[in-house]
DNA sequence: CGAGCCATTGACAGAGGTCAAGGCGTGTGG
DNA sequence: CCACACGCCTTGACCTCTGTCAATGGCTCG
């Protein structure tokens, strides 16, 4: 092991299943990287060259089209991105920034490749990865279509409640600005989107809100027309 | 070999990777059924049980929130839907109901897994069928985001005049409800975007679609705010 | 020929985006 | 320590896009 950041990558679910020579030779011609805030790492439709891992910081990946531009995900450590363009060896399906300075160890595609060819452990923690993450990005799909906005920062603080709440309080990763986006509305519509949920028992002070009422919360999420 | 009907289910991508023996293992136990048209084969939420090929007819694969429902996907032959719960071992992510008559061979979610543990080729065949997958899917998420109506269904009639165009005609596979549906919008609406489209040459007869004018259309498609 | 389904059209309503203005907090420089 | 500037969030006004409801027309099938 080179260093700590490799150890840390080592940890996460897809890498887990390696072991120490072949971990090794994942890692051959690694590059680790440090970015500025705002800095764009990759454009989509280039040719995919590396697995991407961030270490470090908040990575955002972005679609555009028709000088419009969408939010897909916001990414902290430990994640990965780019994995199905890297197996498939074809071009990045999104566009990703860094939000705030980060630090990304970036793996060879090729690398990936060959991993997955010689070790079938490998190539089932890709699968499960895969699985995972085309189900939730059909979740996000649905609720584009299905939901309206105040439905969505519903389902979005509900979320958040159970992984990060202390007591009845949520505090926010992202600002308001990057929210909205994520969330796929204007920061405008956010701020009102907030205030309908008012209603409903939020109250919202800077990054931190307080869900004082969940049952009508999840109610109003679940089957509000 | 069985049938007819286990020769068409081996020619599609992810099992022709499979040795006769193997692929008589994961047929085991398999069923072929019929049904008639607007029966619901499986429900979002329930237990993965099967993996279901669709060998004859159309599959509409739809979610549904708060007393609204949305079309993701609509399915022909040959292809498959479930593969992402069926693989995790979970529920399904969507429900699936028969839009015509339709004959579906159902294999046991279990084969699935015991032979992607034993054959290495199957499970680098998954890696890339949901790799695949996914990307399809981002690029449905960012177009529903992204995207007016019209601009959606100017993209879909490029799409299809790419795929199965006789000149400039285009046939449609779908009807308008089940269209509008797949794209997101209401039938009405649907009607107004064809209407808008036919100042970039789209003249559209019941099913046959005229695009009169590619570069136009493109255009729009695009560049248009 | 009539019933029924589907597509279209019109009128209306609601959701969400855009633009402009104002408020609030934070940090910096005088 | 205060004043100012800057960024971010909020608010209001307006407008566009899209859905809903109702009515109409056209087609198919019995």
């Amino acid at each position: 092991m080179r260093n700590e950041h490799y150890l840390i990558a080592h940890t996460i679910p897809i890498f887990s299943t390696l072991g120490e020579r072949e971990f090794e030779c994942l890692l051959n011609m690694t590059y680790l990287q440090s970015f500025p805030a705002g800095t764009q790492l990759i454009e989509e439709g280039d040719p995919s060259e590396f697995l991407h891992i961030i270490l470090k910081g908040v990575i955002e990946l972005f679609c555009s089209s028709n000088n419009r531009e969408t939010t897909m995900f916001v990414l902290r450590p430990v994640s990965t991105f780019n994995l199905s363009a890297v197996l498939e060896n074809t071009s990045y399906s999104m566009s990703a920034r860094t939000l705030v300075k980060s630090k990304v160890l970036m793996v060879p595609a090729e690398n990936m490749r060959k991993v997955i060819e010689v070790n079938a452990a490998f190539a089932h923690a890709m699968v499960s990865e895969l699985a995972k993450r085309y189900r939730s990005l059909i979740n996000a799909f649905r609720e584009q279509r299905l939901l309206s906005s105040a439905e969505r920062l519903a389902n979005y603080l509900l979320r958040a409640s159970e992984e990060t709440s202390v007591g009845l309080q949520v505090k926010l990763t992202e600002n308001r600005r990057t929210l909205a986006a994520l969330l796929g509305m204007s920061p405008e519509h956010l701020s009102r989107a907030f205030n309908k949920l008012k209603d409903y028992g939020v109250e919202a002070k800077g990054g931190k809100i307080i869900l004082a009422n969940l049952k009508e919360l999840k109610q109003f999420s679940e089957s509000t027309g």
